[in-house]
Formats: structure tokens, C-alpha cells, sequence
RNA sequence: GCGGGUGUGGCGGAAUUGGCAGACGCACUAGCCUUAGGAGCUAGCGCUUACGCGUGCAGGUUCAAGUCCUGUCACCCGCACCA
């Protein structure tokens, strides 16, 4: 079993609490790290420390680098001048996966567009594969739908229209079918062609307008006037449908986005609410293509599952489905039109304008361009800078340290400048648990013979904040490292769990904010650290978020102090009492089932109820405390271990056997069976577990309760449900 | 809008081939012990005076439904003008 522990402290939460400190972050770094690592050690955790890792130090960070510039060989990584997401308070770029409702994932800042140019991976290459990845790996199903919806696979077709100035462009549909159904076109703003056609079009100074207009909207704001369209009509083109050849108008619009698709749409106003939004605004015809809704012109029409085609010529009376094959290949015939899939996942802005993070190994020289620096030269290390705040010009603050920057061009060996942004803060995260199998080897990142007796991770828990972010990540740098050889596995990880968050008391997320925070430091020295341990795993469902209770809390502490207790009432008999063993064997049974199935909650509570039954016999065999702190030893290490100890039992807790059970023990010798009358519960007794069904019932109808429920009624049916109940049905 | 999930006492939560709803714990009540009690022990604790009624709501299947079926409401999470 490996069970590491390490610190991935690079990124903006480390410098902006070094920046509001004015501590260095490298300082901030060490400091927390003591700090967690002391909390995890008090809380008694069987990490294997000599494997600690630390994403910041060189040693590591050398092979975060090497994976960088095994993607830039690859092809994979690129410098763009682009559109990119920037935090205002950060002074950052972010990748739209760092994009949360608008603002700054981190800092809860709003985030702007702004053309910057970026290092970028093309994670989009690796969209069917983590896409298809996802189908062979045992993860909640939670965490696979969030990674389809973000992927977004969709099928669909690319059709080419032509416009009246002769040329052409191309549209993204997933409604191909609906061909005779589009009235206008409709252009992202932000859409190339419309420069080109500057000089054609007559109201070029309003599209103008309308451009800077949509250029100035924050994310936020476009979501939040999502409902009310807006646009405006090219006066000089038109688009040229290219089923019936008739010229329908191009506006543009800021509901079409330039980063989906081709930035252009046909519009099919019966056939899908947006548009027909915004034909109602513009009063453009709204054509019916698909029998089967209401009124066109009241309402689009968007289910197609079991819509006839109409108006649309050679198309007429096909179903949906059979229309789009049919038009598919009408397109295909013609050349002007293939099928195509789409995908949301954008690439990933790999870049960051900020200090603490990891040097991208990369040199721009004049002559040569980008050129990376050899794998002999890494690690580029980080060089300790006086001042580390970000910059208001929106550079790094590397940029400043003219003496680092300063270098020379690998390649031709001119005068140069090193890359001053860093990488972001998912980049030594997406693959540690590599280096995990092999932390301290300095002639690659991991051994294959480690990484193939290792890999892949066989289970992996963590929360589902990442389910975008860091999981995404690793599993694209995974991959990749497959595709080159470099890994054994497809997918870094097997199984994939995930808990939920321990609330404050109020019930909301816990942060200092609210002021709900509780510190495990306080809980530890008031009640100690396995109270913490029980109660944590005792609060509720594992994978369910739940309040922390102040007064709860006592419970398990109690239960500690009781289980402590049964020491002074164990007596020297061996083996489990006869009106014991079944509940023992039971229990067992329970426990190690839970653990594997993570219902701790429920173990605890087994465990609980057995030492009520314990307690009430007045006194506790050696087997039997042996057994019980066996059982408890997982959640609660230290006391069990103390008293074990204590009691002289032999060797070290932790390393004994887990206890077993026998099934055949698990149940009473007899139990209690209730009887209905009608499926009402009218009396209980006490049977043999063994008993026939006729004895049973025959008992049953003995009862007093009973017979006076049954005299003069007819009995229809009577069943035994064994160990459970009798039912009687009478009229 | 799309996708995923959840609705059970005052609270956290138990309960799967359909078979005693409320395990276990907290809080609360009464009593004991105590100079004292954020300690411990004992008992009680879904609602209802009772007949009975109770798992978001309305139906259905069944001898029997928290659990299965149909419809519906509410809340939470993720994505979202994705063509």
C-alpha cells in the first residue's frame, strides 16, 4: 500500500497571502508546510513520509518543467495571441476553467476579456480521449457527468454558405435537417470576415460600435442580459442558402460566441428559442420545418423526436433523424458541407503574469523564435526576488530582473530574454502522483520499474472542486505521457471517490469570512485527536456534506471514554460470551463491510450499539476487548493502541490480525418475530431462529392479540417471513 | 434550459432481494450522585388524550411500500445564448 503525502504550494493562494502578509511566499511556503504537516501528524495518519513531496522545490519542479518541453516538442504547447480571461484583482490571466460564474475562481474577483498573448496546451486535441477514457475507469458518476458536460461533445454538421460578394463562410449546426427553415444568419462579432467585408458593408461604423459595445461586457454581463437580444443587421451581404438559393440576411450578435464552433450560425427561428427570440426582436420570417409543435409563431417548436419535415422540399415527410442523413449527404455530394464534432473544452491558458510559480523553460530569440531550453539546463530555477507583487502593466514580476532575463538563444547563441510569465497552479498537480512512486530519483521523474509496480493510482479521494480543474488537468498531462511512452497507463486513476465538506456549524462552507472555522488545533487539545477522528467519520454519509456540531462532538467523546472504561470490568476469560457472540460476530461482520463500502458512519454506530450490549453485562472478556478495540483501531489509533497496551496484549495493535467473522454465528439462536394482523402489528414473541413456518404461525394465532382479531373472520392468507414477521390477512 | 442529486423526529443521520420506520449520536425531560458540574449513572424521548396517524405532495401495485410504478412540488450541486 502506498499512502503518500506532499504539498503542491505554488499559485496565487500561497503569493496573495505572502503578498497581504509581506512574507515571502517561499517563507509562507515553509512555514504552512511545518504547520499541515504537524496538524496531520497530531491527527495520527499512517502517511509514508519518506515519500513527501513538495511541488516548489527544484528537485521536483525540474521534471514539471521536462514535461513542459516534452509538450512543446509535441507540438502541444504554443504561444497565441488571444482573447484571454483576466482576473482584475489577481492581475492574471485564468483559464476558463478557473472562470466561476464570471469571476476569479480564487479571489471572487471580476474577470475581463483582454488580448494578451499566452502559452496555451492543447488540451482540446485530448477531448475524445478523456472523453472516452472516462468509460473504462470506476469514478462517481457525479464526477463523470461533470467532465462530459464540460467536454461537451456534440455532433453535428459544417455546411458552407456563400454570400452575394462571392465568397463564403461556414456555419456549426447540430439541426442540419432544418436547413429550409433558416431566414438569417447570424455572425459572433468578434467574427474575422467582418473586417474583410468592411469596405462592402454600408453601416460598417454601427457593426462597429456594436463590436466595442461587446468587447467591453465582462462574462458576467453577457450572461446577465442573456435574455434580451441584440445585434445588428450587415447592410451589403447577404448569405445564400445554399438548399434553395435564396438570400437571406447576415446580422451579428453577441449571443454567438467566436470561441464555439465557427462563430457563425444559421438561424432556424421555429426550431430553437434563441433565435426565435431574436426574429420576434428583428421581425424576420419564422418558417416551419418540422411538423409536430404548436404554432411557429408563437413558440419554437424544439422537440424533434417525433416531428415529420415540412416546407423543406426533397426533404418533405422524412422523420428528423432520416432528414438529417438525407441532407448530410445532399451536403457531402455537393462539397459543401461534412459532418462535424464540436467540443466546449477550450484549450488551457497555461501562462501566468505572476512570481510564484514554476520559470517556463522557454527563450525568445529574435532570429530563432520561442526556443526551449535544453533538458540538460533544468531546472530553471525560480531566482529569489526582493518583490514579488504583480504588476500593473500586466507582466510578470520576473520581467523586472533584467539579469535573469537576460540570456542567450540555445539554438543560435544570440542575445535573448527567458519566457518571464510562470506556469499556472494546476501544473505540478497534474502529475505528482508519479513522482510519488519514485520521489527521489534525479535521472527522470519516475523509474519504469516504480511507475509500472505502481500505476495506475487505485484509488484516489479528494473533493469535487477539482472535478474541472486539477482532475481534467492530470488526466490530459496523463495521457500525453502515455502517448509518448513515458507512462504504463491510459488513465492515471482507477477509482475515483470524493467526500463531502465538513460545513460550519450554520451550515454554510466553512471560512474565516463567515467566521465558522473551526481549528482542529483546539479540537485535538480539548478532546483529543481520535474524538476528532470518530466524530469526523461518525458526523454522516462520507460522500454528503455535513454541519459540524460543537455539542455533538461530546458523543464520540464519550464513547472514547467508555470504551477506555470497559478496562476496569475486563476479567480473565477467554473467547466471546455465549449472549454475546452472535451480536460480536455481527458487528465484525458490519465493520469490515462498511470500511470497504466507506460507511464509517454506520461502523461507528456498530460499534456504539455493541458496547451498550457490553455495558449492560456488567463486564468484558480479554477476547472480547480485543476484538472490540481491533475493530475501533482504524478510527480511533491511539487510545486503542494504549490500551492495548495496557492490557498486555502482545505486539503492537496496528499490526495484528483484523478480527473474522463466521456467518454462521451471526445470527441468535432465537429471535424476536412480530405478528400483523392486516399488516398491523398486534403482538411479538419470541421463536426459535429455526422455526417452521407452520409452527410459527400456529404460535401466532395463539396470541391473545390475535385471537381476538381473527375469531369469526375468514383467514385468506397467512404467511411467515422467517426471523421477521407472521402475517395474517383475515376479512 | 440541460445534466446529476436530495427530501425521514427539535438536530446529525440509520433502514435494499419490499418485511417491526426513526438504529447510533446530539439536544431535551425526570430522577440519582454531588460543595459544585460543559462530569457520571438510571429512565424517558416521532405526532396524538385515545382510536389511530406518520418518511415533501397526490395516486397506484402488493398480504406488506421510506424502498417498486405514475404524476407532481421543493431544495442543492454542476454546466449554460455551446447553435
Amino acid at each position: 500500500m502506498l499512502y503518500p503525502m506532499g504539498w503542491d504550494a505554488f499559485g496565487l493562494p500561497t503569493e496573495n497571502f505572502a503578498i497581504k502578509n509581506h512574507i515571502h511566499p517561499s517563507i509562507v511556503t515553509e512555514n504552512n508546510i511545518a504547520n499541515f504537516k504537524r496538524q496531520l501528524k497530531s491527527l495520527g495518519f499512517s502517511f509514508d513520509w519518506s515519500r513527501e513531496i513538495n511541488t516548489t522545490d527544484p528537485s521536483y519542479y525540474k521534471w514539471t518543467q521536462w514535461i513542459f518541453l516534452q509538450l512543446f516538442k509535441e507540438g502541444l504547447a504554443y504561444k497565441k495571441e488571444m482573447s484571454v480571461n483576466w482576473c482584475t484583482s489577481c492581475k492574471c490571466v485564468l483559464a476558463n476553467e478557473e472562470v466561476v460564474n464570471g469571476v476569479c475562481e480564487r479571489c471572487g474577483s471580476e474577470v475581463v476579456q483582454k488580448e494578451k498573448s499566452q502559452w496555451m496546451l492543447k488540451i482540446t486535441e485530448y477531448a475524445e480521449k478523456l472523453l472516452e477514457g472516462l468509460e473504462g475507469v470506476d469514478f462517481i458518476e457525479r464526477v463523470k457527468t461533470q467532465q462530459r458536460n464540460w467536454i461537451g461533445r456534440s455532433y453535428g454538421t459544417q455546411v458552407t454558405f456563400n454570400t452575394t460578394l462571392g465568397d463564403s463562410f461556414e456555419i456549426f449546426t447540430t439541426r442540419a435537417d432544418t436547413l429550409f427553415g433558416a431566414t438569417y444568419m447570424v455572425m459572433s462579432p468578434e467574427h474575422p470576415l467582418l473586417a474583410k467585408w468592411k469596405d462592402n458593408i454600408k453601416n460598417y461604423a454601427e457593426v462597429e460600435a456594436y463590436q466595442e459595445q461587446s468587447a467591453k461586457k465582462s462574462d458576467f454581463e453577457r450572461t446577465e442580459l442573456a435574455k434580451d437580444k441584440t445585434g445588428v443587421k450587415l447592410d451589403g451581404v447577404m448569405a445564400i442558402n445554399p438548399v434553395n438559393e435564396k438570400q437571406i440576411p447576415i446580422f451579428i450578435s453577441d449571443y454567438v460566441l467566436i470561441s464555439y464552433g465557427t462563430g457563425a450560425i444559421m438561424a432556424v427561428p421555429a426550431h430553437d428559442t434563441r433565435d426565435w427570440e431574436f426574429a420576434k426582436k428583428f421581425d424576420l420570417p419564422i418558417i416551419e420545418v418540422v411538423k409536430g409543435g404548436e404554432d411557429v409563431q408563437k413558440e419554437a417548436f424544439t422537440e424533434c423526436a417525433t416531428g415529420v419535415l415540412v416546407n423543406s422540399d426533397f426533404l418533405d415527410g422524412l422523420s428528423v433523424e432520416d432528414a438529417k442523413t438525407a441532407i448530410q449527404k445532399w451536403l457531402a455530394d455537393k462539397g459543401i458541407g461534412s459532418v462535424k464534432t464540436n467540443f466546449k473544452l477550450r484549450d488551457w491558458v497555461f501562462s501566468r503574469q505572476r512570481y510564484w510559480g514554476e520559470p517556463i523553460p522557454m527563450v525568445y530569440c529574435e532570429k530563432c523564435g520561442w526556443v526551449p531550453l535544453p533538458e540538460s539546463e533544468l531546472p530553471l530555477v525560480l531566482p529569489n526576488v526582493e518583490s514579488y507583487e504583480p504588476t500593473d502593466n500586466g507582466e510578470s514580476p520576473l520581467a523586472k530582473m533584467t539579469d535573469w532575463v537576460n540570456t542567450t538563444c540555445p539554438h543560435c547563441g544570440a542575445p535573448a530574454k527567458r519566457e518571464t510569465d510562470t506556469m499556472p497552479q494546476w501544473a505540478g498537480s497534474s502529475w505528482y502522483f508519479l513522482r510519488y512512486c519514485d520521489p527521489h530519483n534525479d535521472k527522470e521523474f519516475a523509474s519504469k520499474e516504480a511507475l509500472e509496480y505502481w500505476c495506475p493510482v487505485d484509488w484516489y479521494n479528494g473533493g469535487m472542486e477539482h472535478t474541472t480543474l486539477h482532475l481534467l488537468y492530470s488526466r490530459f498531462w496523463h495521457k500525453f505521457l502515455y502517448d509518448i511512452t513515458a507512462v504504463p497507463n491510459a488513465e492515471p486513476y482507477a477509482k475515483r471517490t470524493s467526500h463531502g465538506m465538513i460545513l460550519g456549524e450554520n451550515g454554510e462552507k466553512m471560512s474565516k469570512s463567515r467566521g465558522n472555522v473551526v481549528n482542529p488545533d483546539e479540537i485535538i487539545n480539548d478532546y483529543g485527536a481520535d474524538t476528532m477522528r470518530v466524530y469526523e467519520m461518525f458526523i454522516g454519509d462520507f460522500e454528503k456534506a455535513a454541519p459540524w456540531s460543537q455539542s455533538s462532538i461530546k458523543g464520540s467523546k464519550r464513547f472514547l471514554d467508555k470504551v477506555w472504561a470497559l478496562g476496569v470490568i475486563m476479567t480473565d476469560e477467554s473467547g466471546y460470551r455465549k449472549e454475546l457472540e452472535a451480536e460480536f460476530h455481527r458487528t465484525i461482520k458490519k465493520v469490515t463491510e462498511d470500511i470497504e463500502s466507506l460507511k464509517m458512519n454506520t461502523a461507528i454506530a456498530a460499534l456504539m450499539a455493541l458496547m451498550n450490549s457490553i455495558q449492560a453485562t456488567g463486564k468484558i472478556t480479554k477476547d472480547e476487548y480485543k476484538t472490540f478495540i481491533t475493530l475501533l483501531n482504524p478510527f480511533a489509533p491511539h487510545i486503542t493502541e494504549e490500551i492495548w497496551e495496557m492490557c498486555g496484549f502482545e505486539g503492537m495493535l496496528n499490526q495484528t490480525k483484523w478480527p473474522e467473522f463466521d456467518e454462521a454465528k451471526c445470527v441468535d439462536a432465537t429471535v424476536e418475530i412480530v405478528v400483523q394482523i392486516n399488516g398491523k402489528i398486534r403482538a411479538r414473541l419470541n421463536v426459535a431462529a429455526d422455526i417452521s413456518s407452520a409452527d410459527a404461525i400456529s404460535l401466532a394465532k395463539e396470541q391473545e392479540a390475535v385471537k381476538a382479531e381473527i375469531t369469526n373472520k375468514n383467514i385468506i392468507k397467512e404467511l411467515y417471513v422467517p426471523k421477521k414477521l407472521v402475517n395474517i390477512v383475515v376479512k
